[in-house]
DNA sequence: CTTTTTTGTTTAATCGATTAAACAAATTAA
DNA sequence: TTAATTTGTTTAATCGATTAAACAAAAAAG
């Protein structure tokens, strides 16, 4: 690799000291230098093809205008758009964002938290995974400004953004239950995360409520590990015994793609023989021969949101911590609209 | 923010240099240092809960850890999964990722290669778009380590790692043909890049070899900033008016969610009114009622050697130009067997 | 014609690590 | 006993920027 130009590459070739040349290129004491040594600088600079080295900048500052996001998965549409919206929201303000995959698991999400440490971002944000509370309350001792996404705890404070997940499952399932179903399962995931067990609890809420049977048997927690066999075996429970359910709400966007893939290779009717509620949105979802009945989450406005309370606190020392649980909208679709 | 804990406040504690501390906490110099000074050093650090500022550590040996990742929009399934493989492969070498979407955008590309020169990447993977060759040419200069992934520029001498997009088109179209298609058409995109162009080339290439006609009505060409409006119009005019063709090769995942949801709103039979093979899978094809015929890339492979290359061409000094274009596969779903 | 102020630029310390070289003390060799 | 070597540690320069403070020269004020 070629040597890099530095600012003393230029103050040489100038003449002038590095000092100088920092000020010009940085618009800073604007009026006190000399329009004719400043143009020579940009000249140099622009000549030499220099740009900054933001690392030599950020030891000297102790800012590195870098944010680093933890997603349980890159890959997953929910977290990639996510990414996306923070991607451009960051950028606004001149971040770079720098992310990784926790893949659902502690000691990842440990890792990844060191590495973002190691580097010196500015601020966090995170998708906690399961039984990292140690990890957050660690990140709130250091005094690190983060923002949780998706998920919190609720034992402890710190800033988040996420949605009502027990009223976002109890509007599902009352629409289900509304649409003339009775048996009504669930599949979700076995994880102690507030927001499935709040997902969970508005199920059962519902359910309740309205005098329905709460069958252990139907609400199905599978591991957040996405094994394929536990869940070819749990389908079978739920949709192909002779105790099946008449309507199922899907816990995940991954569950459900599961689910549709299962619910197409056993020719299973949907809805007339099952309905289905989904959580997220997907274009999985909406191209199925019976476009889901879905629970939206606001993504844009949670991306958008979780980055601006990041870099306001980021701004200020002593900053408030707030808790956002923004409202998920239960769009419509084919999957739950029986024709008779 | 906490102030951080550095070697210094190590070295005071404990009552040595920061050199001594720097050559324990890097495992150097073993056979010198006394083991009792040695955990102690250790002892503190653990104790002070001491972790490497790596951006001073990054300043002093020219050496980041870090790559940078250009992709054409981090949302779209094929980036997001390619950037997870890039992620997990990198990460097995001790390197972080630091991506950005260029959203076909030149001017998006430019100001991102020179975010990641500022940031001191040590090498990148880019997804080249349209128009970017001088920035192509403006890093080979720098002598910066970059692999090229998906596209390059058949002109420019620099490492890429793709697909053989001409053989990968004329496949899927034979198929078509093979299939007792005649009217076959095509969506792509209106841009001059490499692999697009391929893509066209090997579609009428399969045409002409077998003597059908090759309608340039048929061939049709969208923006690739994803106008719907304009692929609504150019839907109509291929599946809609009576100079319909028989069948479709979508030249990429995201046109055919958009031919997949058009096709749905005005309940084309698919394949008996109209077959489709796509470019890329996605589980919206798999889910849609008659699972699509695409051609597979091969992408783990794709990502794990990008990444292995572009690293092993940060140890050389002087690394060789590797050109690799691959084979996809061609995977026969339904939307391509019709049953008459 | 001083003195003061303004203008234009440089000096030098600093951020937090790394690392070659120097150095003193303890061992070993001669 | 002296010289040579080994052991354990420190000194100090360095990476490439930033920035408070110093400084000299020119301009304005008294």
């Amino acid at each position: 690799m070629r040597k890099k130009v530095s600012l003393k590459d230029i103050a040489n070739k100038v003449g002038v000291s590095t000092a100088l040349v920092s000020y010009v290129l940085n618009n800073q004491k604007e009026g006190r230098i000399s329009k004719i040594v400043a143009q020579k600088i940009r000249d140099a600079a622009k000549e030499l093809n220099y740009f900054t080295n933001q690392i030599a900048k950020s030891l000297k500052t102790n800012k590195t205008f870098t944010i680093g996001l933890i997603l349980s998965d890159i890959a997953n549409p929910f977290s990639s758009s996510l990414a996306r919206i923070i991607e451009d929201e960051a950028e606004k303000s001149n971040y770079t964002v720098i992310f990784g995959s926790s893949d659902e698991i502690a000691e990842r999400s440990c890792k990844l938290i060191n590495v973002l440490l190691n580097r010196q971002v500015d601020g966090m944000i995170i998708a906690s995974a399961e039984n990292t509370e140690s990890q957050i309350l660690y990140l709130k001792e250091l005094e690190i400004p983060f923002v949780l996404i998706d998920r919190y705890f609720p034992e402890i404070n710190v800033s988040h953004v996420a949605i009502d997940n027990y009223k976002a499952a109890y509007t599902a399932v009352k629409h289900l239950i509304d649409n003339g179903n009775k048996k009504i399962g669930m599949v979700t995931y076995n994880s102690s995360l507030y927001n499935l067990q709040e997902r969970k609890r508005g199920c059962i809420a519902a359910l309740r409520d309205h005098n329905l049977e709460v069958k252990d048997e139907w609400i199905k927690e599978v591991s957040i590990l996405n094994d394929e066999v536990e869940i070819e075996k749990i389908f079978n429970e739920l949709i192909s015994s002779p105790e099946k359910v008449e309507a199922l709400l899907f816990g995940s966007n991954i569950l459900s793609t599961y689910g549709l893939k299962y619910i197409n290779r056993h020719q299973i009717k949907v809805p007339d023989q099952l309905s289905i509620v989904s959580f997220d949105q997907s274009d999985a979802s909406s191209l199925f021969y019976a476009p889901l009945t879905h629970i939206k989450q606001p993504l844009q406005e949670m991306g958008q949101l979780v980055t601006k309370i990041l870099l306001d606190s980021m701004g200020e020392n002593d900053h408030e911590i707030v808790h956002v649980n923004m409202e998920a909208e239960l769009v419509i679709g084919k999957s739950t609209q029986r024709s008779f």
